[in-house]
DNA sequence: TCCGTTGCTACAATTATCGTAGCGATACGC
DNA sequence: GCGTATCGCTACGATAATTGTAGCAACGGA
């Protein structure tokens, strides 16, 4: 991957309209994306426990998911360490909770 | 990949927990589901319509999400041909309704 | 100083995805 | 029948993403 640093580098990712929403469901349809602002919606986790949370992920992906994450303004890394939602984010994860009560309902 | 057919064969994939949540998360992170049912949300589309409105996406992803997403129950496959969603699916797009005032809020 | 934890990275191996091409089946007009 | 077009779907090599393991520098207690 093209080691990405700041700006956003896009290689062969989805979303070439631009389109606001089609940006955040290729942002959201990364691998861990979804699961890392599930498990952040209640208090902030450090690197490590949101690592043990994940299923033991591996720390470079979770390492990009959370730097995309930063950069969209989902997520913050507090003061004393450790990776926390943002307003922004807060809101975005709002929006997925009808989906808990959602699967409990589908899968019989 | 392991060509599943019929059962669900998992190989690295997360959701080892087998929680519904995990298991709904796993799947909508897997690049493309999110974007098909998002395209599938007004009328049915024929499998090249949708390859065609999910950006020329590569078939052989397209058809392994659908496949996936018809396990799942959240997508059927009628009668003279076309992809749309079931009753499930229905109500599982309606959940990600709010994701679109969301993104057009969220880039300024 | 010695531990322990923090956030974060390197690197090779394994998977997933891409892109192009093409299959069998079906339905048309001729 | 014959060609043509579409349907859903698959093969396959090339490329990108993810995994798993190991380890870094920095900071804070004891």
């Amino acid at each position: 991957m093209a080691k990405q640093a700041g700006t956003t580098t896009r290689s062969v990712r989805g979303s070439r309209t631009g389109r606001p929403i089609m940006v955040l469901l290729d942002l959201l349809g990364r691998r861990w994306s979804l699961r890392i602002l599930w498990e952040l919606r209640g208090e902030p986790l450090t690197s490590r426990a949101l690592r043990t949370a994940c299923d033991e992920a591996s720390p470079t992906v979770l390492q990009a998911r959370l730097t995309e994450l930063r950069e969209a303004g989902f997520v913050e890394l507090g003061d004393g360490g450790g990776y926390g939602l943002t307003t922004l984010g807060r809101e975005l994860c709002e929006t997925f909770m009808p989906l808990h009560r959602f699967a409990e309902r589908w899968k019989r």
